[in-house]
DNA sequence: CACCGTGTCCAACATTGTTGAAATCACTCG
DNA sequence: CGAGTGATTTCAACAATGTTGGACACGGTG
């Protein structure tokens, strides 16, 4: 609890200071030798043997003095996507459920106390939000994260909690553990949970859990637009029954063994 | 030269043995400390604190005595992704394409040396082929790979040929160097490759490349399905126009910068 | 309860990361 | 053309850190 960013005693060094410089790239999408030494503080030495050695395992590739993170974090990714039953169960109908509603639908699973994207449905008929695939959601704030804590049970709640806390990303972002809490009661009554513009400002979305029995992996799914097309009516008569349906569908294709 | 998966003399070892620890982890989706130990040849405290050291960086995570690679691998190479120019245009123009034709739509990139799958328009008409986001494919075996080596100086053609070969994956894999160099002429004149069942058998794909001028970074998109399917006759009045057709489109997007 | 097969921790040693400085390279501008 | 600048690459020496076997703890089985 010192040093939230500060290495732990026993690991290789070496080894976090390369996917330091890795998550460097990935942030500013390509970084030179000199640029990766300066901003991380590293001897250009160091920097340019840790980046050689990525360029040698594959996982960084060098065009013309720029590193970036190569594409076979794309495959290992990939690959651990494309088996999970739950993306497979889930992508047709995401697909369908998109084309009835015409807004974007996603489903999301649960690792290391956040909402992750798999897959994302785009309609043509929407405009785009700022989500990419794999990208890494805070539980607190999203409709398929919100959906995900409320099949958790309390203590694991307040773990995440504590891990995370609840940073406001917009004024309507929830910030008071009680009223997580109501919230997440209100969702397990209701199947269902509701962001309003929570996340991300004037986006809002509705999203429900996906029990998937065979490993007990917890996952979600939503359907998100603007707030002036997911109004509390259009919810209530047609996007909430037609996502718990999905989710129906989809539970069963798992428990069929997907 | 003298042994092809022996770490380089001055390169970071405990960076290296992290890597092929993943991709160990990747290949097998996932394992035990001692599995891992084991089929790489490590000793067993050694294992242990680089998967700890993984762990704690977040690109691995342990259920419950398995260890997998984390999402942060589908962030990083999600985000490098959707960034691409090529990505972005082609995307909804290989859905439509999809949705006229029946048949799946792919594209990819080029990068050292292979074809990376970049995203796939399924079909809900055509069948599962083996093809995951981000898979790695040699050049000389996919309709893509061959629209992109077409584009290639000789020279290039002929360094990446001297790096990976021309291993086959099927009886129809064109396993000869001049063979290939003819059809990439054929490829150049008529403006775009064929791939008869020489990666996957029964597979059959037609590709065109992009030429994306900003970065000049090389890309391809194709049609595919089952050989019953993609008859020659078929290809020339109905595909290969959709294709060529599409192509120009993708083209003109990115020239106005996407 | 003793016996495995595990995973975890530890301390000693040798290996190997790190570093600054020197060498090389690629450009720009006199 | 050639000096000058900024960047990358290489090097050798030292200190730091990765590796290892063995000791310890754990959970299940006979």
């Amino acid at each position: 609890m010192t040093d939230p960013n500060e290495s732990n005693a026993r690991a290789l060094k070496s080894v976090e200071r390369s996917f330091r410089i890795v998550e460097h790239l990935r942030e500013t999408g390509g970084a030179t030798l000199s640029e990766a030494a300066d901003d991380l503080g590293l001897a250009v030495s160091t920097a340019h043997i840790h980046l050689s050695t990525l360029v040698e395992t594959g996982y960084v590739v060098k065009d013309d003095d720029v590193y970036r993170c190569s594409f076979e974090f794309l495959q290992t990714g990939g690959r651990r996507r494309d088996e999970m039953a739950l993306y497979q169960a889930a992508k047709p109908e995401l697909d369908e459920l998109q084309a009835e509603t015409g807004e974007h639908t996603n489903v999301t699973m649960m690792e290391r106390g956040y909402a992750v994207q798999l897959y994302k449905s785009e309609s043509p008929e929407s405009i785009d939000d700022d989500a990419s695939l794999g990208d890494h959601f805070y539980l607190h704030l999203t409709a398929t994260g919100k959906a995900m804590l409320a099949e958790c049970a309390d203590d694991r709640v307040a773990e995440i909690l504590d891990e995370h806390g609840m940073p406001a990303l917009t004024d309507d972002t929830i910030t008071d553990e009680d009223v997580l809490y109501e919230e997440l009661a209100t969702i397990r009554e209701r199947g269902y949970s509701i962001n309003r513009g929570e996340h991300f400002p004037g986006v809002c979305a509705i999203g429900t859990a996906i029990a998937s029995e065979p490993d007990d992996a917890l996952g979600a799914i939503s359907i998100s637009g603007p707030r002036s097309r997911i109004t509390p009516e259009r919810i209530e008569e047609e996007l909430a029954p037609a996502l718990l349906n999905k989710k129906n569908i989809i539970e069963l294709k798992i428990r069929q063994h997907g």
